[in-house]
DNA sequence: GGGAAACTCAAGCAATCACTTGACCATCCG
DNA sequence: CGGATGGTCAAGTGATTGCTTGAGTTTCCC
């Protein structure tokens, strides 16, 4: 089997092909088969079906085959488990933006010697890099 | 500069590496030097800071050089890019999926001899591929 | 000044990728 | 039947990736 950082591998992976992104955006709008997915590329069908193999390995799309035709098809919860790592730490990282904000917005009474991040690690924070996003 | 399609092809890849992964839940907790991200990591200094380049080059990262050290941080923008896509195509997916399922709920007078069955055939669905074929 | 810390750069290497071509197999249809 | 259609498989090729090692360079601190 695999696991979550394997699917992920496999998931981004995928994803980080124009063609493949390409594949996904004409299969969202419904089923189809090899050779009509393979039509409008500028490449062979055997590139093609390597492309598709790549998707269905990562679980982005499942086909099955009848007759001589294949039917590719999206099968969305590899997309989400992809959008669900990233939400995850766009959220968490907007959490500590927050944090950041509000120790300083509200010092509270604070000891004016400005101790208010860890102790014993390393104090190399927020004034550095933090600037306004590009 | 690079387009939209580029920026994607950049920031997959650089999330399909666990650990370049790593290094982004990392930084998610607060920026770290060169070093601090090293140490944990089983490979040399020089192969991490490699992981880096393809991670500000994605532009999910950014850097700053104070005197010998270099400071990581986090820049969200590439990975809401990333989630912008994930999350449209999922939606784009689903809404055909509801239409679909409105048309079976509410059938109205379809013309007969065709059933709700024919979206489980293998029959393709309403569009073919567009494009010019070469 | 001198040594250590923190990178930086370049070369090299095995593995993987994105294709190609060519041979092959299965199915449909006239 | 026989030919076209739709796909599969295997081998090969050039480019890219993930890593190493080794040799700098810059900065910090005693």
């Amino acid at each position: 089997m695999l696991n979550e950082e394997e699917r992920l591998d496999l998931v981004f992976r995928a994803l980080a092909d124009r063609t493949r992104r390409g594949l996904v955006e004409r299969l969202i709008r419904g089923p189809a088969s090899v050779s009509d997915l393979a039509a409008p590329l500028p490449m062979s069908l055997a590139a093609v079906v390597q492309h598709l193999q790549v998707l269905e390995t990562a679980g982005i799309v499942r086909s099955e085959k009848v007759g001589r035709v294949r039917t590719c098809a999206i099968a969305p919860d590899a997309l989400r488990a992809g959008e669900g790592w990233l939400s995850a730490r766009r959220t968490g990282w907007e959490n500590r933006l927050d944090a950041l904000g509000a120790l300083v917005d509200s010092p509270g009474r604070r000891s004016p010697g400005q101790d208010t991040r860890a102790r014993d690690t390393p104090a190399r924070e927020p004034d550095t890099v933090e600037g306004t996003p590009s």
